[in-house]
DNA sequence: TCAGAATAAATTGTACGACAATCCAGATTG
DNA sequence: CAATCTGGATTGTCGTACAATTTATTCTGA
């Protein structure tokens, strides 16, 4: 019964700031409506499970249903809403096993970013990538969870654009828009700003030296630790 | 120019027949449709950078706009079909540098595959695995490359099933499908037959004594060959 | 003749309305 | 109280319409 237009609105007005430059191609309605959707999942600003009826988003969005319904069959792709026939989306809500099976699969894609990453990387890329390391320890060391984890957000990106590895990049998008709600557990479980400082610290030590093994290990090591931490808090906490 | 209304009837009609059994719930047409189009794609019915309007496509399904719209998003969601705003969608054309990133991913996930799948699989599933093989190796004694991979794309489709990795068993699909139209070339290309069935045998001893790490080296190597035959073909013939 | 501009045709993007099929919840009945 | 029935809500599909934009065609001028 909340209001989805007031949560949907707040992303939309965004994105139209963002492309008020001179590189505006006028967006789609549908590429518009299909971000706000995805980001407010991501942010668990609409809670999983959470049932949306077309005739919701026409209005929250002031869209025909046209367009509606192509929204929804592309968040339907990518595993954001889960829809039934004849009865509706809600959206999707990870079980543990899925939780367990997508961090699996995103070690190895990390794995293989790093590699490609180290593969391509100039010295510039390499210092730019030691900066991210610097404010993220940085952060750790004030305890700034969010920070942190935010920073690392970013250098997962930007080696995801550097390894120039357009499919992987993709299959990450979309495995880490799956996840990312669960990302504020992670951080919250005791002891893991430690461990991801230290995770920190191995990766960019293996960047540095440019040794493509070390660096895919310690990526391979933090992403597991990641999905340890969140699965330990769906144990405790459903 | 071509008909498509001739090359997809044939797969709808087809469908249609494979669920005239009791589980049948009404196919939803959207989903038919996108079955048909995808199975065309796939099969190379429809050449890449065949452009595609949605007239065509109404008239081909006998169907209205609001599902060839719903079709397309999925498709293009899919990476079946690259969408150009208000110009419309072609048949995706795979460059060398896609495929040699959709093996890279496949192999890993290929590899996590025949993971899990020994580490969920009962005796009879091992056995059933031998006996893919036996096939396998069969076919390739009588010079049957097409029965060959035939059987392969059944073996690994059963092994997906058996290991209970949902996500890695989603994406490993949409990786196959799409660069499901190369693997005649694959085929095609000399010595490929035999380093197949030199493959084959790996997989399978290391699958028969449950030896997981040989297996998965097996898996990854067989992959890995599968990709430098196609590319191989795709440096000579574009 | 031909490059480039102006125009026409085709196609996509979006909206709206309609109705059958299906699902869901509340009322009814035994 | 369980099973059934019924009415309302929702989805699935269709058709039309029209603006925005691209693509094809024609026209123009050198």
């Amino acid at each position: 019964m909340s209001d989805l237009r007031q949560i949907f609105q707040g992303y939309l007005s965004q994105m139209e700031n963002a492309s008020t430059d001179e590189t505006m191609q006028r967006q789609l309605v549908r590429d518009k409506v299909f971000d706000a959707v995805r980001t407010a999942i991501m942010e668990g600003l609409i809670a999983p499970d959470t049932r949306l009826t077309e005739r919701e988003l026409c209005e929250a969005f002031d869209i025909s249903r046209t367009v509606v319904r192509e929204v929804v069959r592309r968040l339907e792709a990518e595993k954001l809403v889960s829809v039934v026939p004849h009865s509706g989306l809600r959206v999707a809500r990870l079980t543990r096993k899925h939780v367990h099976e997508i961090y699996e699969i995103r070690t190895e894609l990390e794995a293989i970013t790093v590699r490609s990453f180290l593969a391509c990387a100039t010295d510039e890329h390499i210092a730019e990538a030691q900066e991210f390391a610097r404010k993220m320890l940085e952060a750790g060391a004030k305890g700034d969870k969010v920070g942190m984890a935010e920073t690392m957000s970013k250098f997962l990106r930007f080696m995801t654009d550097v390894a120039d590895n357009q499919i992987a990049a993709e299959m990450l998008d979309q495995l880490r828009s799956r996840v990312n709600m669960l990302r504020i557990y992670a951080m919250a479980e005791p002891g893991q700003l430690e461990t991801g400082m230290e995770g920190v610290r191995a990766i960019i030590a293996g960047i540095t030296a440019r040794d493509i093994a070390a660096a895919e290990r310690a990526t391979r090591i933090y992403v597991r630790r990641s999905a340890e931490a969140v699965l330990r808090h769906m144990d405790r906490d459903g």
